[in-house]
DNA sequence: TTCGCACAAT
């Protein structure tokens, strides 16, 4: 072709970088780079252009910038794709100062510019940022709003991530496939039902129902809403399934305790010959979890290991470590991690630490404890156990050294908050709070229900007063966590036998877990707890993770 | 003839 004298190569060469690009093929792309040069068609803004996009694509930012650089700035001013392809390949790598600059000098700026600098910046997590850049943007597209949405969700600010969906639409901006996904996404994170019943109904309305990305989002978002029921609806009406959403069910079925459900679902996905990868195995160990059933998760972990060729990774340890330390066995919790391959790190250590605690050995607690200092002294997460497992231990000296420490060091707790949603409307309540409102009436609420769940034998357990909190006045305070205070307002702000969702931040302790038991019996309503770690469907004074967890 | 932006599980 390049010795042929009709010279083909100015229409050619975009197509062959592309293909080098789809390909990852960097030789090709050098030789494809080279050839251009020696008959001058690099100097062609078309060709430059997919240089630079095909450098991008292959990783290599810095060829991607030479081709930028050296291109005279008259060529660079009427050709906005250049600067985009740059622009986007700074922002993806992570270099928001030096796109900002490119994009204050830029001599014209497209929607997709200013997407990539807001994508850049939710990236980093700099949601103030993004949204100031994103509120000055002269023109929004649906590409604009969704990574609006979809940023926002990821960086833990769901609320407003669903806000910005809900804008959209009051924008008249139709959403797509990879809108509908980010908000179920969000939905989701935050365990909100009926925005995600109506985020539904617009995937529905606009006949996304077909696309694996909504399909398995609208299964999480079930799942993660507490109707697994409608999840596994879902994905059994589902024609095309992959690895995320069987993953999706799984997790699903292990969340909610139902453990027979997750295995069959796993076996199913082998029968479907789709490919487990680690991520799944997460999920059913998970199940095996929740569910006490060690051997079985040691099982699957050598499975994984040997009839699969995945390599664990920390959070599959943690599962095992986990699966030993809930059912007691510390001893064999220790050794396995004492012979894994790599060095256990801050969350692993705190699955040994949460069942040390549980099953009150003090002094591998201790062990744990120093460790969790060790890897993160800043991290209040290892002061408040050990604070925890003193007081536990009625070890109220040793107890208090840590609280002097931590405060000593100005360490701040993460507290303990649980929300609720009411028609659409969600409420959050912090330990102890009375900031609410209606806080006078809840609290009046909780005092009456804690009176009649006394008289069912309900007893306070002043073991968790330290969960969350750190107040003095041990009852008062008990009567004070977060999930309490959202279970009265969610009592007095629906109808009777209705069901109450609760959300909650952090893991339920025993006596919030005793009196929600307690309250679905005396108030004859379904309540269906969150917390950090699954689910707790209390019915008729039974809880669905029976007391394991 | 070139470009660009956003989605789903752990």
């Amino acid at each position: 072709m390049f010795n042929s004298s009709l010279r083909p190569g100015r229409l050619a060469f975009p197509f062959a970088l592309k293909s080098a690009a789809a390909l990852s093929h960097p030789s090709l792309a050098f030789s494809l780079h080279a050839a251009a040069s020696k008959v001058s068609l690099d100097l062609d803004s078309f060709v430059r252009t997919s240089l630079a996009d095909m450098y991008v694509k292959l990783g290599f930012l810095d060829c991607a910038l030479k081709v930028f650089d050296e291109t005279p700035d008259s060529h660079r001013a009427g050709n906005v794709l250049l600067w985009n392809v740059v622009l986007n390949g700074l922002c993806r790598d992570g270099d928001v100062e030096r796109a900002r600059e490119l994009f204050d000098v830029m001599p014209e700026r497209s929607v997709a510019s200013w997407n990539s600098l807001v994508h850049g910046l939710l990236k980093r997590g700099d949601l103030d940022g993004a949204v100031e850049l994103f509120e000055g943007m002269p023109e929004r597209n649906v590409v604009s709003w969704t990574t609006m949405v979809a940023g926002l969700s990821r960086n833990g600010d769901n609320q407003r991530a669903v806000w910005m969906f809900d804008r959209m639409l009051e924008n008249e901006v139709r959403g797509n496939e990879f809108t509908v996904a980010a908000a179920l996404s969000a939905c989701a994170r935050m365990g909100a039902l009926e925005s995600g019943l109506r985020v539904h109904e617009y995937a529905l309305a606009n006949g996304f129902r077909e696309n694996g990305a909504v399909g398995t989002a609208l299964v999480d978002m079930y799942s993660k809403c507490g109707k697994i029921e409608c999840a596994s609806e879902v994905f059994d009406r589902m024609e095309r399934r992959d690895v995320l959403t069987w993953t999706a069910m799984i997790m699903g079925w292990a969340i909610h305790g139902h453990w027979r459900k997750a295995f069959q679902c796993f076996e199913d996905m082998k029968c479907a010959r789709v490919k487990p990868d680690d991520g799944v195995f997460l999920a059913v160990l998970m199940a095996c979890v929740h569910s006490g059933k060690v051997e079985k998760g040691l099982e699957l972990f050598d499975s994984m290991r040997f009839d699969y060729q995945i390599e664990p990774t920390m959070k599959h340890y943690t599962c095992i470590v986990d699966l030993f330390g809930r059912a007691g066995r510390l001893q064999e919790a220790l050794e396995f991690m004492k012979a894994m391959p790599v060095e256990p790190d801050f969350v692993l250590w705190g699955a040994l630490f949460s069942a040390c605690r549980a099953h009150k050995n003090i002094e591998m607690a201790e062990l744990a404890a120093e460790n969790l200092l060790r890897l993160k002294p800043s991290h209040s997460g290892g002061y408040v156990f050990l604070s925890n497992m003193y007081s536990s231990a009625r070890r109220w000296d040793d107890a208090e050294k840590v609280r002097i420490t931590m405060k000593d060091q100005s360490v701040g707790k993460s507290p303990g908050w649980s929300y609720i949603e009411i028609r659409g409307q969600t409420h959050c309540f912090y330990a102890g709070d009375r900031s609410h409102p209606q806080s006078n009436e809840i609290h009046n609420k909780l005092e009456g229900l804690v009176l009649r769940a006394k008289e069912q034998g309900y007893e306070p357990d002043r073991e968790c007063v330290l969960h969350d909190i750190e107040d003095e006045d041990k009852e008062d305070s008990l009567e004070c966590h977060s999930e309490k205070l959202a279970l009265a307002f969610g009592l007095i702000s629906t109808a009777d036998g209705e069901e109450i969702r609760i959300v909650k931040n952090l893991k339920v302790c025993g006596d919030c877990h005793s009196l929600m038991k307690v309250a679905s019996l005396i108030c004859g309503r379904e309540i269906v707890l969150r917390d950090n770690k699954r689910f707790h469907h209390f019915n008729s004074g039974v809880c669905s993770c029976g007391d394991y967890w």
